[in-house]
RNA sequence: GGGGAUGUAGUCUAGUCUGGUAGGAUUCUGCGUUUGGGACGCUGCGGCCGGGGUUCAAAUCCUCGCAUUCCCA
């Protein structure tokens, strides 16, 4: 009958996972595509998926002194040659903005990121060893002029993001921070989003224009590639320097401060749906559902007025899920099970004639459709419990497939085999560019990450045969 | 980076080869009957991606552009 689902998915995600995918943010109404070519809508029912992030990581960071604040959306292209490194790396990618403008102004461009003219900012704000740390955080849109073929959330030219910029004294505090910051997004990811992940240290070619050092954190999607969710950076003193950011120590001297920045985006919606979403449609993780249930009364003429009251009550009663009534007359029960299926609202309660009698409702997963009978008394209770077996079960399952999907190589036929299997591989890497472009060149995978605590190995590079200490993850990515 | 494919109503699609009144399904409006896994009857609204060209006549042929998409590296 797939056929005739006109509202539903006609792809499967085991099928045509890319046209699936597409099917899935549309149908389920998340985004949509905007009339310029690169860009997306972000619609409503994503948006919120976005607030509930952003909610979420405020508190985290707020806890650590990090506070919310906004710079300019343009750059001027003095400042993108303050920084070579970075200037370099951005450069292919930024839009420049014309202008009929008879005033001759200095050229400016679309931030693709803000350290430069937060820097600017920074320099004017730090004189004293008593303004560090300084820990700002802000919420925006940028833009960057991809010129591959562009995905809703995964790869748009201008997407939204938080990006942390932080100053310190020393490198010790800056790198900590930066790793504690890491950390804060795998939380982020696992505890909210139910998404597994891998840390590490980016690779030499991976890391960030402009970086001493970059750490991330990767997922593996289910059609094997693998996505970076966040990253953060040990900006060392380049940017400092740069922008002339010194202050005077304890002692009376000047000194250059340290930096990091860290950020993600709203690229971590599209793995959320990859993740979790299945052949019905979306599956939103419960606990970053701003609506976690959906109250379906089952409608007959008799007892119409009777079940409508008591879903009323239990709209009331479940508040606190944000739970609300669909009583619209116009569409059967059956069809608003489905359309809310294809939305993702992870918790469905139905109430019917025969359950008024006997003091009951029906309670339904949305990952699992797993239908359970609950006595009214214990609804609330229990509508609680289930979204967190919920989002247990969500993460042991992505996790499962992690581990099943990750392998170790030691040798380069080794290699090659398991990224035939569209696998995550982690091998010995001697973590130099010309090796890593090799690979690459070979195979179409680059690094994601160089695991942290790895212990002093003897080990022989997996392409070139040097020695090496290191083990690294490799896949194809996104 | 290379090679395909597609564009007709909110959605799916017929018509394109061989130029001649753009048809259906679904959604949507309204009314009535319905509602425990995509109900039904009647009614109404809504369309050829954009520019240029060929022609008496273009959804159809040519051309440029725009957009979307898939595969490979």
């Amino acid at each position: 009958m797939a056929e005739e689902k006109q509202q539903g998915l006609t792809e499967t995600k085991k099928g045509n996972f890319s046209e699936w995918y597409n099917q899935v943010v549309q149908k389920a109404e998340l985004a949509d595509y905007a009339p310029i070519r690169g860009f997306m809508v972000v619609r409503p029912n994503a948006y919120v998926l976005w607030e509930s992030i952003q909610e979420n990581f405020n508190k985290a960071i707020f806890k650590k002194g990090v506070r919310n604040a906004y710079f300019p959306l343009l750059i001027p292209k003095s400042f993108f040659e303050k920084e070579a490194e970075h200037a370099e790396g951005f450069e292919p990618e930024l839009a420049w903005i014309e202008s009929d403008s008879k005033d001759v102004e200095e050229k400016v461009a679309i931030r693709p990121t803000s350290e430069t003219i937060m820097y600017a900012s920074y320099s004017k704000w730090i004189r004293s060893w008593r303004d560090l740390p300084l820990r700002i955080n802000q919420w925006c849109n940028v833009l960057r002029w991809e010129v591959r073929q562009t995905k809703l959330f995964l790869r748009t030219r201008e997407f939204l993001w938080q990006e942390g910029h932080c100053v310190y004294e020393t490198e010790e505090q800056a790198e900590k921070e930066a790793l504690m910051f890491l950390d804060e997004y795998k939380n982020l990811c696992q505890d909210l989003l139910a998404v597994p992940v891998l840390l590490g240290q980016k690779t030499e070619s991976e890391k960030f224009a402009g970086a001493k050092k970059t750490f991330t954190i990767e997922a593996l999607m289910p059609d094997g590639k693998a996505l970076q969710m966040g990253t953060s950076h040990n900006l060392g003193q380049g940017f400092a320097k740069a922008f002339e950011i010194e202050y005077l120590d304890e002692k009376g001297n000047k000194k250059l401060p340290w930096q990091n920045s860290w950020g993600f985006s709203t690229r971590l919606i599209g793995s959320i749906i990859m993740v979790h979403g299945d052949d019905k449609g979306f599956v939103t993780p419960p606990r970053l559902a701003k609506i976690k249930a959906v109250i379906i009364p089952i409608l007959f003429d008799k007892t119409k007025e009777q079940v409508l009251k008591k879903a009323k009550e239990f709209e009331k009663k479940l508040d606190f899920l944000n739970a609300f009534v669909d009583d619209r007359d116009s569409y059967s029960a059956g069809w608003k099970f489905n359309e809310w299926e294809l939305k993702g609202i992870p918790l469905r309660i139905e109430i019917g004639p025969k359950d008024l009698n006997k003091k009951q409702i029906v309670l339904v997963r949305r990952d699992t459709g797993k239908k359970e009978f609950v006595k009214e008394s214990k609804i609330a209770e229990k509508a609680k419990q289930v979204i967190e077996e919920m989002h247990k079960d969500m993460f042991k399952k992505a996790e499962k497939f992690l581990k099943e999907n990750s392998v170790e190589a030691k040798t380069w036929p080794d290699f090659k085999k398991a990224l035939a299997e569209k696998k995550l591989i982690l091998a010995p890497f001697c973590n130099t560019t010309e090796c890593e472009e090799e690979i690459k060149e070979e195979t179409t995978v680059t690094s994601r990450c160089i695991p942290f605590g790895q212990k002093n190995q003897k080990l022989k590079c997996i392409k070139c045969g040097k020695e090496t200490t290191i083990k690294a993850w490799f896949g194809k990515s996104y």
